[in-house]
RNA sequence: GGCCGAGUGGCGGAAUGGCAGACGCUCUGGACUUAAAAUCCAGUGGGGGGCAACCCCCGUGCGGGUUCGACUCCCGCCUCGGCUACCA
């Protein structure tokens, strides 16, 4: 086999890494351990990606690398293969999704054994097996058993829910009641994104610009019961950890972000004492909302704001259309615009709300609150702009401050009043535009128009008026987090079963009870349906399961099964446990087992699954530490995203710009060794770069000039060249071996692949001059070139003579003495100008050093008739003059 | 609008205070060959000078600053990309 031929040896070396089981993974690390994942891929129908192999060949290396320096290594794949583009295509062809899902998985597999990846294959898991989602569902349950102890910020069993004694008296009931609402799970029917075309309910975060983030489609708001999980409870553990993790600075603010944790104050605005207020009737509906009559409200109004410290520039409220307090805040003569306004604002999609946010919009309720700290009567005003979902529900405008308020207050002529000057902040002609109310003013500054507050600067105002507030009894300092809690069910076929019950009276009636499928009856596996069709209505395709399936009786009690699936993100908020330990069957994973892998050392995979996915796994993993499940608190100890690669006119790789390169094309081209050391030769890993086949080429040249370098081209059969030598490498050809061995070894640490080939190219190009290639040189070389091109490393091996894998070769050493030249050249400059060169004995001390140099005519010529202000040497590199 | 990242030859990139452009692609020339492919060798930021080995000037998005010295650090902008978006 003369000629570089990947075609016949990458096959050959995968089989026999398979046969050989080169890269099964230890049940226990036996020594140091590495614990290196991929985030799994989604098997979709077009099979794998370019930027798949991106991150699989980062952490393959990285892997392979630490095999040969004696570590244990765990590395595996799985498929994250529950998911709606299954389920649509089981919709068109009516084929039941498993099987299409496991034919795109065998294509998956099947590619990503081409590219040689070191995967140990035994503990390959998809998310839709059912031994598998038994546990997800297992920890499903965890999670509703769970409540959060707030004093100690940690999850614990809901039998240790402290009762109070009124709950205890109201019997068996109203304790399951007060449960049921501060379990980790819960159930609520707040509105959600209901999209018709799809059939189902989305996350917020699926829908983009009012429209579902797959397919386009639009969204619609609407109330339905759905299976919630309490993230929120867990948002400050989420954020402080973060502070441990070796994650990319701008990971983690992105994670920040989303928690979106905020500091400030709730202050209660009174509401006078006796007004003309609409009431609502009995069912609590707008149904006879023109029915006045005059009541004492006792209530006041909540808001939640960052800014204490402008109270008294609150010159209006605004409370949410969906706020609990508008029907007895509307007055008679405000009622029908009002109600036209609630109704308008709950059609609005997500899109709506903020597509027209250039224009404020909103009405005014006829009511008034009275601000505390000035006793101010204030209107009250309903509008879009402020958030039910956030904070109380409304806040205190002041339009001086803010710029929603501002613009609201111009739109319908509120008055605007400064109480922050802006003083030096802003040029004079501005700072008086605010303080005459004619701009806003977001920052900081001095408190005027502000009673006795005023002078303070913003920071000592904001304590000090909580402060008074908090004496008075008029609000308190306050918390609060953009996050919420995740919208944790939906309503489709291919996902994981709610191992939950709804329990049935006689008349096979929901009670409103449920209770958790005991765990000896887990997994609940998807029943045989006829057909997959959403009916177009919110209820999911599991309620035409077949009766046995959908009601069954434990302990005589009859029940219905949930019938919501788990999101997508269920499954891959726990792989990674799995993996360790992954035909487990009493538990998801042995205590002991996860003792000693977790956790993860490193993790890569694309930016697009940086907040979501991330926190997601991260919250799961905080609940079971608190169940003692792991003793890991965070999961994902380093983090790596690589970089989107593009098609080669620089675009997005899509279909539809027809840019997309296939890899099964680029290995059966150039081979699966050119592909992985092309991706890693491209930049560096984070960033974004644009495909190059000339640079595929260019790389696949190389491994055959590595090839040629070893191997006699040729020959009829496998033979060395004739210019590889038993002699022992002279001085230079171990300085060329052992920098190259340094920067390969270091750059693999730093992930820096794409300079640790540059070495390896440079090592070629300095041998392939040479006309003896001593053995002793070639041989570290083939096994630092193994992690990047394992199937020509495996190759080369063999033909210098090895018969087994060198996948657990000794890593090559280098020696810092052998890395010293007897002469270097050094670069002179003159006032930062390289004005000569000087070749000195490499241990020559500094004195003869600066004196050759200013003994270098041009140097000389430089510095004559001057002051030499500065003289200095910069070990190896340069000598330095300053002169005036 | 906010946050994050990035701007260096024809192209991908290297250098994180010390010889800018490592390494590769592209292109050009040469060797080998009947020829081509393959391979090998050499050159390849711009401008200018010299018969010549060589020499000089300019050059890392733009404008300032710090420094003997800045792609690198600081201040102010511009452009591109990603994420996010009324969170009070």
């Amino acid at each position: 086999m003369p000629r570089y031929n990947p075609a016949a040896i990458e096959p050959k070396w995968q089989a026999y890494w398979e046969q050989h089981a080169t890269f099964a993974a230890p049940k226990m690390p036996t020594g140091p351990k590495l614990y290196a994942l991929d985030m799994f891929p989604y098997p979709s129908g077009d099979g794998l990606h370019v930027g798949h192999p991106e991150g699989y060949t980062a952490t393959d290396i990285v892997c392979r690398a630490a095999r040969m320096q004696g570590k244990s290594v765990v590395h595996p794949m799985g498929f994250d293969s529950f998911g709606l583009p299954a389920e649509e295509h089981a919709i068109k062809t009516g084929v039941h999704p498993r099987i299409q899902t496991e034919k795109n998985i065998s294509t998956f597999r099947r590619q990503l054994k081409s590219l040689g990846f070191s995967y140990d294959w035994g503990r390959e898991i998809a998310t839709t097996d059912v031994a598998y989602f038994k546990w997800t569902q297992w920890i499903f349950l965890q999670i509703y058993d769970t409540w959060f102890d707030a004093e100690l910020q940690k999850g614990r069993p809901i039998s240790e829910l402290p009762i109070p004694d009124g709950v205890q008296a109201a019997g068996a009931d109203a304790v399951r009641d007060y449960q049921d609402e501060r379990r980790l799970a819960y159930q609520s029917s707040a509105p959600v994104n209901w999209c018709p075309a799809l059939g189902t309910v989305l996350a917020n975060e699926e829908v983009i610009d009012g429209k579902s983030e797959r397919g386009g489609h639009p969204v619609v708001r609407m109330p339905l019961r759905q299976w919630m999980l309490r993230i929120t409870a867990y948002a400050d553990r989420l954020e402080k950890d973060l502070d441990g993790l070796d994650w990319h600075d701008g990971i983690k603010a992105l994670q920040r972000n989303w928690i979106g944790r905020s500091t400030g104050a709730e202050v209660y605005f009174t509401l006078p004492g006796v007004q003309d207020v609409l009431v609502p009737d009995e069912e609590g509906t707008t149904e006879s909302l023109f029915v006045t009559t005059e009541i004492r409200i006792e209530e006041s109004l909540d808001i939640y704001t960052t800014r204490p410290d402008t109270l008294f520039g609150a010159t209006y409220m605004v409370i949410a259309p969906e706020h609990p307090l508008i029907d007895r805040l509307t007055k008679k003569e405000e009622a029908a615009k009002v109600q036209a306004y609630r109704e308008q604002a709950a059609r609005k999609s997500d899109l709506e709300r903020t597509e027209l946010s250039k224009e404020k919009t909103g009405v005014f309720t006829g009511s008034y609150a009275v601000n505390p700290v000035n006793d101010e009567h204030v209107p009250i005003w309903v509008a879009d702009y402020v958030l039910a979902s956030y904070g109380t529900g409304a806040i205190m405008a002041v339009p001086a401050h803010d710029e929603r308020d501002f613009e609201f207050a111009k739109q319908f002529g509120l008055p605007i009043e400064a109480v922050v000057d802006p003083g030096d902040a802003l040029p004079p002609a501005e700072r008086n535009e605010v303080l005459d109310g004619r701009r806003y003013f977001g920052g900081e500054g001095v408190a005027v128009n502000s009673g006795k507050y005023n002078g303070l600067r913003t920071a000592e105002f904001k304590r000090k008026i909580i402060a008074d507030l908090e004496e008075q009894g008029v609000g308190r300092e306050a918390v609060n987090y953009k996050l919420r809690d995740w919208l944790f069910s939906r309503q489709r076929f291919w996902g994981e079963p709610f191992p939950i019950l709804h329990e049935l009276d006689a008349a096979g009636e929901k009670t409103g009870r449920v209770r958790a499928v005991p765990e000896d009856q887990l997994p609940v596996d998807l029943p045989h349906l006829d057909d997959f069709k959403p009916h177009g209505r919110p209820e999911p395709p599991l309620d035409k399961a077949p009766d046995e399936w959908l009601y069954p009786t434990i302990d005589g009690v009859k029940y219905k099964r949930e019938t919501n699936t788990m999101p997508q993100w269920a499954g891959s908020c726990w792989y990674y446990l799995r993996f360790l330990d992954p035909t487990n069957t009493q538990a998801p994973i042995d205590p002991a087992i996860e003792k000693a892998w977790m956790p993860i050392d490193l993790y890569i995979g694309g930016a697009e699954h940086a907040v979501l996915h991330l926190l997601y796994a991260r919250f799961w993993h905080k609940v079971l530490y608190d169940r003692g499940v792991v003793s890991t608190v965070e999961p994902f100890q380093k983090l790596v995203n690589q970089g989107m690669i593009l098609g080669e006119n620089n675009e997005k790789m899509s279909k539809s710009r027809g840019n997309v390169i296939n890899p099964d094309e680029v290995v059966k081209e150039y081979g699966a060794d050119a592909l992985r050391l092309y991706e890693m030769f491209m930049g560096p890993l984070e960033a974004t770069k644009p495909w190059n086949m000339n640079g595929v080429n260019g790389v696949r040249d190389f491994l055959g000039r590595a090839w040629r370098m070893i191997v006699d081209d040729r020959a009829e059969e496998m033979a060395l060249s004739p210019a590889i030598t038993d002699d022992a490498p002279n001085a230079d050809e171990l300085r060329v071996l052992h920098k190259t061995i340094k920067a390969v070894t270091e750059d693999v640490a730093k992930l820096s692949f794409n300079t640790a080939i540059a070495r390896m190219m440079e090592f070629t190009n300095f041998f392939t001059k040479q006309e003896r290639r001593p053995r002793a040189c070639m041989e570290p070389f083939v096994l630092l070139l193994s992690p990047f091109a394992p199937h020509a490393g495996e190759e080369l091996w063999q033909a210098l003579g090895h018969a087994k894998s060198l996948a657990y070769e000794p890593w090559p050493k280098f020696d810092e003495s052998l890395l010293i030249e007897s002469s270097i050249e050094l670069a002179v400059q003159v006032n930062g100008k390289v004005r000569g060169k000087i070749n000195v004995a490499a241990d020559a001390d500094n004195g003869t050093i600066l004196a050759t140099a200013k003994a270098e005519p041009k140097v000389a010529e430089q510095i004559a008739g001057k002051t030499l202000t500065q003289e200095k040497v910069v070990p190896g590199r340069l000598v330095i003059f300053a002169v005036k």
